[in-house]
DNA sequence: TCTCAATGGAACACGAGTGTTCTAAAATCG
DNA sequence: CGATTTTAGAACACTCGTGTTCCATTGAGA
């Protein structure tokens, strides 16, 4: 009782975590499934998810932020300002595909996307439209792909390449088209 | 009672229409919508909607029948082997596009395509195969493109020009970004 | 106008998921 | 080892969507 509920650590966090995850994994296979399924694919029992997360719909907050904290991380690691735009594109890239269970569950559970916390323009969008604007302005990046285009074209793309990995294709191959692809749709001329 | 099953027209063809495009309407929206929502936004009783549709299910297998019709039109319009391969991705893409319930609707109802259904290559998917190799062959589509990708690309492309589109870009707009951007990835060099 | 198919709405039983409470067992920590 | 926390599981009430039945009303066509 030392700790207050800001830093929970230890046991409780670990619980937590494995709840997320687990749900994260089962919602995405089965955006349906059931509060049953979730805690049985955490190896938790039932009871246990609501002494985490009083009501499903604080499990579906818990995600989407924990979502956005990934995203979040992606784009600080990707150092936006930090060379040429076609490069830093790619390198976001990268960095993003290795998020492959939050893309699969934005792309298969929309009503995420639709949360006040995704309505309003995040830091991490904001960073990524000036970008693209850098790089109109350095003749780096066509001008007639808009900034909003490219913003969900860049989405799109790595979750087509998400999705030819779940047919097999080998990661490495996936994203190298990804990549090939973004590079050939900013190229000017 | 003079026409049999097969040629059901007039009201009862009307109404079930009418049901049909209410639900891809309302489904799209809201993927979990009840048939209460799906009766109120056809007009109809929702006693009404099981004496077309049995169960929810039997409503749904008429949805993606009724979405599977859609893209083969379009692609029968689309006159595959009919001019250079660049050109006809584009006279099918325009074609495509017009669908867009049937894009969002995929994408927002991922259950659709893991049915029996989509599971094996229909003949569209095999023309398209066919399309892309002649373009490879012709040497009018980069050949680090792969069929695999393209495919879904082409996919990906529209869903993205839609979701522009939403966001209250101008049709012909997102269109011309998507038409734009896949000549740009299928270009050779 | 008459007839019959088509519809809407109420009522009902049923199942499934949810959220809660309680108790006994288990794991953690001092 | 003993004390406390954390857990699993059963039991429960509750809500909500579903599928069905029945009946009165509407509407289209002969």
């Amino acid at each position: 009782m030392s700790e207050g509920v800001v830093t929970e650590t230890g046991v409780r966090a670990r619980t937590r975590r494995a709840i997320l995850d687990a749900a994260i994994e089962t919602l995405t296979k089965q955006p349906s499934a059931t509060l049953a399924d979730i805690a049985a694919a955490a190896n938790v029992g039932r009871t246990t998810v609501h002494r985490y997360f009083a009501e499903r719909s604080d499990l579906i907050e818990a995600i989407s932020h924990d979502a956005l904290d990934k995203i979040s991380q992606s784009t600080q690691r990707a150092r936006l300002d930090d060379g040429p735009v076609p490069a830093v594109l790619a390198r976001l890239c990268q960095e993003y595909f290795e998020h492959a269970d939050i893309f699969q569950l934005l792309f298969t559970m929309p009503d995420l996307v639709t949360r006040p916390e995704w309505a309003e323009e995040s830091d991490d969008d904001r960073r990524l439209m000036r970008l693209i604007e850098r790089g109109h302005a350095e003749g780096s990046i066509d001008p007639a792909m808009t900034k909003e285009w490219l913003l969900q074209l860049l989405w799109s793309l790595l979750y087509t390449a998400w999705e030819l990995v779940r047919d097999k294709t080998p990661k490495h191959e996936a994203l190298t088209l990804c990549l090939r692809s973004l590079e050939k749709v900013i190229a000017v001329g």
